[in-house]
DNA sequence: ACTGATTAGTTAGTTTGTCAAACTATTTTC
DNA sequence: GAAAATAGTTTGACAAACTAACTAATCAGT
């Protein structure tokens, strides 16, 4: 293994459990202390899409969680005040989940956080560095998705 | 926030929860299913010293987990077959962790599919791209270590 | 138009990982 | 040699995820 590969490894590993450490402590010491880094992330998943909501399944795919997990957490997320389950109309199956002014108050906080940490990131390199970081880490993301939807296809 | 910022920003959480999710279906699909990717992990932190063995206080700083998640944890695994605890002579507080030959050779097997995830990310991509991936994560990586500490601080 | 299959979501119960707080045991320091 | 610091443990709680069994709505084929 050359020293590309073992440095990767290690970093990502570590990297990736920094920041989770790291977001859990901001939210913690905001205002909204009633909410996870994992719920202000499912809040950014119901965000992506205004107009019509999202539904469970929707969330489910986007995040590679059960649907069981997203009901559970999502009527979590309602029971305080942060979304809201519409019943499709055309389609009696289908929930829609669309964030309340509270929740787009609190996401919008969140991603504030987020550019603030990639501004400090993005300091300092140039524009060809930070394109070869965002296609390397597409990279590796592409190879999990892919690895994930073979998985699931069984 | 520029293109970069979206995307990284984006990229980071989706490629992380990717990661954990290939990693553990790899891991329940293998020989060692009664292991978890987290178990793994702390197998990977404890290998790192292979001679003395790792005190639960190194690992513990190590994973930035609390010092009773580790011991927790640790006896899981000491239970379970993978890991060995041995109480210093100099110093009857400190623990050392060693791998069992069961835990090495478990933590080789897993150390072996990050080596394939890394190679396939590195496919394709230059010396020079590469060099710049470990950069951009590192800086990444420094940025989270510094505001965790300062965080410890407190 | 029925009926069986599929799809969307829910409920209940379990597991895993983490934490904080209170504790024991062993040095260190003064 | 008493007080403080350090290393680790125990306990009880909680969050987030899972699986399995379920309900309800829609679709498809005859």
């Amino acid at each position: 293994m050359d020293l590309f590969s073992r440095e990767l490894n290690g970093l990502l590993a570590d990297t990736f459990r920094s920041i989770l450490k790291i977001e859990e402590q901001a939210v913690r010491n905001s205002e909204q202390s009633d909410l996870s880094i994992n719920e202000l992330h499912l809040l950014e998943a119901v965000a992506k899409d205004k107009e019509k909501g999202k539904t469970i399944s929707d969330i489910a795919l986007d995040m590679n969680i059960t649907l069981s997990s997203v009901t559970v957490a999502i009527n979590k997320l309602a029971r305080k005040g942060y979304v809201e389950k519409i019943k499709s109309e055309n389609d009696g199956r289908r929930v829609f989940v669309k964030l309340t002014r509270l929740g787009h108050k609190v996401n919008a906080g969140h991603q504030y956080f987020h550019e603030n940490m990639v501004r400090n990131v993005a300091a300092g390199m140039t524009e060809e560095e930070k394109e070869i970081l965002v296609r390397g880490i597409t990279k590796l993301n592409e190879f999990f998705k892919k690895r994930l939807e073979a998985r699931n296809k069984k």
